[in-house]
DNA sequence: TTCCGTGCAAATCTTTTGCACGGTC
DNA sequence: GACCGTGCAAAAGATTTGCACGGAA
């Protein structure tokens, strides 16, 4: 079976690349931000916060659920349930950014603030996601940012195609 | 009930928007594509063009099928799942644009080539898609396109924020 | 007449909710 | 000890599929 929204590998090394987040760790970030909201400790969030910051790109519900029952006990395994309230409550909080690929599931991955600040490249034939950055683009969407009758606080593209691999 | 997702009126007058198109109607073209592609005439197949060409942006499957059933014959209402099968259809034929605003439902709207093509705003408060156009942002993704890893088909840009009047 | 397009109902699949238990504060 | 966080099971929604009929070619 052929396995889709797979993320695609470190193929972007020639293209302008944000960089790469020093110390204090997304999860730590995220932990202490989640601590002054109000939130008490738990062994599942932590779990999903401890994945995602260790992700390269973005993971379905789905797929974070599925390495964390491979990784973790299977005594106790996180919930389903759990991950879906988690990933709520991070995106609520805007610790993660919740993206949709036009392929019926929601991708989840850690908001590293502006340094970790990107977008995606989508392969609409076999659902590779890949990261990508481009400075000019951002002074773009900055500037229209202005113009336009809503008070933006994100923005998110997609450029959809075929990837290396799949264009024969 | 608060309605979600529902379009917003005509509010950007004021910035650049897209020509409006002239006689050979989206309906028309796509007809013609579709019966290009070899495909049969049908009765659902057929209200679902003449309404998304009515439209003057994206719409739920859902909605599609309430407004389909108003209109129409008690009778002999069009189903859903042939409201999903003919927006597939439309949509791998490129003659329909699918989009995700993260509220869970896909919207769909009528491809109206180069001078339709536009990009959203989306309030996170109400819910609320507007589209718009912008040049300077086209010609930014024109030039990315030829440098990302992917072949590059088509693109969708989504600026995130509070309305006018979800902002108070 | 052949075969596609459609409606209907049931099946899938993702995401959400209700509830009870166990851990955090 | 009070309450939140979590797992489990069931619910809710959106979308898809199986099947039989009726219309298009």
């Amino acid at each position: 079976v052929v396995r889709p929204d797979r993320c695609a590998g470190a193929a972007l090394d020639w293209i302008e690349m944000a960089t790469v987040e020093t110390p204090p760790t997304w999860y730590e970030h995220a932990s202490r931000a989640l601590a002054r909201a109000g939130y008490r400790r738990g062994a599942a969030r932590d779990r999903v916060l401890a994945l995602l910051d260790a992700q390269q790109c973005a993971r379905t519900a789905v797929e974070i659920e599925d390495e964390l029952r491979q990784r973790g006990p299977r005594s106790r395994p996180v919930s389903r349930a759990s991950i879906y309230r988690i990933l709520d409550e991070l995106a609520s909080l805007g610790l993660v950014t919740r993206i949709e690929t036009g392929s019926g599931h929601a991708h989840y991955e850690a908001a590293r603030g502006r340094s970790g600040h990107h977008h995606h490249l989508v392969c609409d034939h076999c659902g590779a996601l890949t990261p990508f950055t481009d400075s000019q683009l951002e002074r773009t969407i900055h500037q229209l940012a202005k113009r336009v009758p809503l008070d933006v606080s994100d923005h998110e593209i997609i450029l959809h195609g075929a990837c290396s691999n799949c264009a024969h």
